[in-house]
DNA sequence: ATCAGCATGTAAGGCGTTACATGATTCA
DNA sequence: TGAATCATGTAACGCCTTACATGCTGAT
């Protein structure tokens, strides 16, 4: 039995609502949930293949393909649903968080200050970015809640939002001392 | 030549202050740095034979070595010190974050509630704990503040509060809202 | 007609983890 | 004496990314 990658409970979370393509899982994870979690072809293609192999999911047959294009759509089978909850009843989870900004302000001692600040500057930029589309998500989000499926999605939302608050205050903070302490 | 894997970059700034054997650089990321980095045994020492062999770092023979104990001090050259100051330099940064976590409470909708709060608890102990070691760090470095190598310590340290206290009101309000909404 | 995007997939290689192997030393 | 920790390293393996290969379709 393939152990638990983690990119099989994403597939298998995501065909839990409805069956999908590799490119629409693609497209999803490149969706609401890049914030918190990446996944490319080169691993999604591979992990639909031994998906099925073990019975997890399947080809879904009766989907109707719209479009004249190529499209498998692949389905969730009972024993994905088990495999799901089991992974999700475990509430003991594995955060891997590199920060390859904050790597930089820790060596900072090793240049000018205007390096870091330049650091800071270009990760406050993208932040701010992002913390703009996660604010219309969770704007509209706010008024659905009472769909089940919406209020978890609100709340990965919301912790974006809450984190990336956190992370432009820091960024405001962390120039004016580096500023302060500049010859 | 190598391309700048990260935990070359992690060695390379951690030498640039005095010279480290393998097992010290090990204590020094599972120290201060592990709350946004990370590194194995298994990727240190094959890192510090390939730098040496790049000329970007040295063994140290000089450094005398007081306990009884095999300890090989390796000191960083001239031309590791340029590799450094050429990756600070560039303030593009690949932060890469995921939250096995955030991944549970995304698919929440498969399972009931409870199991969704009990991983949020999960990670609130988890963060209370690391966000009290990290408040006494932060506590200790604020008075030496002067002395230029602290305060990069002192902002990495800041910013995890930061972030940490953020999460923990998320957890709040989350589990109020799934709460709320559990028949 | 052409080009962007849809759509599936493979191949090579990098990076890193876990587990193992080995042995010395300090401390109780 | 025995256990914990110091200390270095290797081997196997897993996972993922990047780049490549292929071909179709829809819009301009």
């Amino acid at each position: 039995m393939a152990k638990d990658r983690k990119i099989d409970m994403v597939i298998l979370g995501l065909l839990s609502h409805n069956p999908l393509t590799g490119y629409d899982i693609k497209k999803q994870i490149d969706g609401g949930i890049r914030f918190f979690w990446k996944g490319s072809f080169g691993s999604i293609y591979p992990a639909l293949a031994s998906l099925e192999e073990s019975g997890l999911i399947q080809k879904a047959e009766n989907v109707k393909n719209e479009s004249g294009r190529e499209r498998i759509y692949y389905e969730i089978t009972d024993a994905g649903r088990e495999k799901l909850r089991i992974w999700l009843s475990d509430s003991k989870s594995v955060n891997d968080l590199k920060y390859e900004m904050l790597l930089k302000v820790f060596f900072g001692g090793a240049t000018d200050n205007e390096m870091s600040i330049a650091t800071i500057e270009e990760f406050e930029k993208e932040i701010s970015r992002d913390l703009a589309v996660l604010q219309v998500y969770k704007n509209n989000l706010s008024h659905v809640l009472d769909q089940r499926d919406h209020l978890f999605f609100y709340l990965t939302v919301s912790f974006g939002v809450e984190t990336y608050e956190g992370y432009l205050r820091w960024c405001q903070d962390a120039k004016k001392l580096l500023v302060e302490r500049t010859d």
